[in-house]
DNA sequence: GATATCGCTATACTATAGTATAGTCCTATA
DNA sequence: TATAGGACTATACTATAGTATAGCGATATC
């Protein structure tokens, strides 16, 4: 009992932080945004060119959320017109493991998707006979 | 070029998993639930008191949110009155990894921002002298 | 007979995420 | 002078997620 409630406790600890990664990559666009600044900085246009479909009001709340979590910076370069760039930090790089690991549940998660449905479609199929 | 058109397609291809893995977790009560799960099976009431403030609407449209994903098994005893319990399934245990992962990186970043947070407030010190 | 528990569903609402469309202020170019 | 691009913001909308509250049909308990 004392050890459940120990344990149940280190998960509820566990939460907190799994939130915060969540919240940080959720969202429509985040993703495909730092995708597109994986090759290097680009410009509030030319992301808005990759990225398809995103309107301008999303990307720059999006671009705005990201700077603040410390996944992108803004550089402004002092010229005539101002050209504002966009690039990924070092901090974003950490990233890298969490969304392979991402990646990897979601390829195995489907194919278990996919098993699931071909052992109902045997199942239907005994009944059937 | 072609180079770049490549790893650019290779970036993409990862966006799909990466999302199904996110659409799985989200939303504010699929982990708590999942945590309530984590030491055996559990009555419908019972994660209802576990897991505090959700409503009976939701735990019921989020238990079938994570039946339809293979993440969890409804159990009816076929006795008078029925009784209906949820656990986690096998399948589920593949998410270990993801959520560690996710936990991790969540720590890290608020460390990383704390750390900015003070680099701010030095500047900030430094630019008023 | 009245009340309570179990495992939900129904209805109606609010809040947040995302879309659609237009406009602004600047400079550059035809 | 007109038009276009860059980097946005403003306004108004829709869609989805989540909340609040009530009810229901079964059994069990006082």
């Amino acid at each position: 009992m004392i050890e459940t409630d120990h344990q149940l406790s280190t998960c509820m600890s566990i939460l907190k932080p799994v939130r915060d990664s969540l919240d940080v990559l959720n969202g429509k666009w985040k993703l495909p945004i730092i995708v597109a600044l994986t090759f290097g900085e680009k410009r509030f246009t030319e992301i808005s060119k990759e990225v398809h479909g995103i309107t301008d009001r999303m990307l720059s709340k999006e671009l705005r959320d990201l700077e603040l979590n410390g996944l992108v910076r803004r550089n402004i370069e002092e010229s005539y017109p101002v050209k504002v760039t966009y690039q990924l930090t070092e901090h974003s790089k950490s990233l890298r493991s969490v969304i392979d690991s991402l990646k990897d549940w979601g390829i195995l998660h489907k194919q278990r998707l996919a098993e699931e449905c071909r052992e109902y479609k045997k199942v239907k199929k005994v009944l059937i006979k």
